[in-house]
RNA sequence: CGGGGUGUAGCGCAGCCCGGUAGCGCGCGUCGUUCGGGACGACGAGGUCGUGGGUUCAAAUCCCGCCACCCCGACCA
């Protein structure tokens, strides 16, 4: 069922971006490296918006907005930040256009040259902490607990749809505390939500750890993350939550005075998800037949076509059905297009993920049977229409669960051990999949590994198994295996 | 920024080597027959052949410049 893993990484690509194209999601646009997000694929974002923002907000975070621009200024107040997303900014320089004198359109005023550029927000840090300067006085005003949906621009190199774009959306959260335990416990708080979101609503398991410091958050002292495996062998990086420490209050001069009047920074936390997270779940679940969505997040769960097309007789015999699936809080879709033929609607709404199909002709309602057909296994069954609208309830959570179980087994069997280089490196080639392996605790072993064979330390696991060895490349002893990957 | 490749109809491509004024599939429109797994037939609409120059009686085709995009690297929280 799944898509089998191919070395030559060129055909998963394609099969990927034909996913993209083909199930409706999103088009190239006129902008390098930025995308046009299609109607239907925005349904899925929101979907995925609407669960997040409620976690947020049943955890005490609530919404705000901060300007898209940035003083330039603002981001080498933090020495690790401006050197972390420096290369990929995109700047305002100026705030007019002219007719070009020789008549061929329009140039840039240069009368109009702004006094201090701006930066496009490659993240908030820097204009939020500016911000919360003036916001927070006193021990009373903390902890601040605000999250923002918004764009984000970083010039990549190399995009993809979904997965790495000019442009993307997220959201940020950021938070300030006035203990370290607190913003620590804070960090840990998203993480877990994150990962819980990732299992329960995209059916995708993922390892939750904390990232090497070479792989940490531009300016964070501690980088969660959770790393999912895409069913080409390499790992996601799907959800990240900082704690940032002090690092941006004592940048910003962000103190607050406690409960003994004694001045202190604050503690930060910074967290977020993006559009990313669609390119996750395409690549989980999807397969030959297109994408394949998790009911929880699908914009239609049970999609009706008519056989062979729609008629007032059928329509009746639906109705009923589809008032007593949306009385159990599904979200059901009645295919009343009469161009196009049954055989083309089933391969379309196949392409698009939608979970359940349910076919009705004039010899279903003879026999007084509908017939379901899941998207995630293609079996097709025919059900008395009396008990269908329970019958296909319980089959959205049965696809829900058997999605994620078929997760967890393609990502057990693509979970190895490897305990000299060779090993490593050849189940890093032609295997893929999470590597578990010994490492000295040093950088520069890390960096060495990363060049010889691709792969990255994805996370160290928070909990580690006790497991003594030697590294891998240097042979120096050490206490546990972590999971090394080739990332997207 | 290096190495390779591609620009021809909305999409995918052929034609280029060997110059003669543009074609195929899908899609789109109309009509008819169809309709329980991506229908078929007939007719039809749609193209500054990426762009600027050169050679030539004649350029999608040959030559030079430029631009854009894709892939592999580099880069990438």
């Amino acid at each position: 069922m799944a898509k089998e893993i191919t070395n030559r990484s060129e055909d998963y690509s394609q099969w990927y971006l034909d996913i993209v194209r083909k199930a409706d999601l999103a088009d190239n646009s006129a902008v390098r490296g930025c995308m046009v997000i299609k109607p239907y694929g925005f349904a899925i974002w929101e979907k995925m918006r609407d669960q997040l923002d409620a976690m947020f907000k049943e955890t005490g975070h609530v919404n705000a907005y901060f300007p898209l621009f940035i003083p330039k200024s603002f981001l080498s107040r933090e020495a690790d930040h401006v050197e972390g997303f420096a290369k990929e900014c995109a700047v305002v320089t100026h705030h007019r256009l002219m007719n070009n004198p020789d008549g061929s359109g329009v140039v840039v005023d240069p009368s109009a040259k702004l006094e201090e550029e701006l930066v496009v927000r490659p993240t908030s840090e820097t204009i939020i902490w500016n911000t919360y300067r003036d916001w927070i006085q006193s021990y009373r005003d903390l902890p601040l607990l605000i999250n923002q949906w918004a764009n984000v621009v970083r010039w990549e190199m190399r995009t993809r749809p979904f997965l790495r774009t000019a442009e993307f959306l997220w959201q940020e959260g950021h938070t300030a505390h006035a203990t370290r335990e607190e913003a620590m416990a804070e960090a840990r708080l998203i993480h877990d939500i994150y990962a819980r979101f990732a299992e329960e609503y995209m059916a995708m398991p993922v390892l939750k750890g904390s990232k090497t410091p070479n792989e940490r958050f531009a300016g964070a002292d501690e980088t969660f993350t959770i790393e999912a495996l895409m069913q080409d062998g390499r790992a996601l990086q799907a959800g990240t939550s900082h704690f940032l420490g002090q690092n941006f209050a004592k940048a910003f001069d962000v103190r607050f005075l406690n409960e003994e009047n004694q001045e202190e920074f604050v503690w930060a936390t910074s967290w977020g998800v993006s559009t990313r997270l669609v390119g996750g779940l395409i690549m989980t679940h999807s397969d030959d037949e297109g994408l394949v969505l998790p009911p929880k997040l699908a914009p239609v769960q049970v999609m009706i076509v008519p056989i062979p097309k729609p008629s007032s007789e059928i329509e009746e015999y639906a109705g009923k059905l589809m008032a007593a699936l949306r009385d159990r809080g599904v979200s059901v879709e009645y295919d009343r297009d009469d161009k196009k033929r049954p055989g083309f609607k089933f391969a379309e709404h196949e392409m698009r993920g939608v979970p359940v199909r349910v076919g009705v002709g004039m010899r279903d309602i003879e026999k007084g049977v509908v017939e379901v057909a899941r998207r995630d296994t293609k079996e097709k069954s025919s059900i008395p229409v009396d008990g269908a609208a329970d019958y296909i309830t319980s089959l959205l959570e049965e696809i829900q669960a058997n999605l994620l179980q078929r997760a967890l087994d393609f990502r057990a069997d693509h979970t190895s051990k490897a305990d000299d280089l060779e090993t490593f490196r050849s189940l890093i080639e032609d295997k893929g999949g999470f590597v578990y392996a010994h490492w000295d605790g040093t950088t520069e072993t890390e960096l060495k590994i990363k060049e010889m064979t691709k792969a990255t330390i994805r996370l160290l696991p928070l909990e580690p198994e006790a497991d003594e060895g030697r590294c891998i490349l240097t042979g120096k002893p050490s206490q546990y295996r972590v999971p090394f990957a080739k990332a997207y």
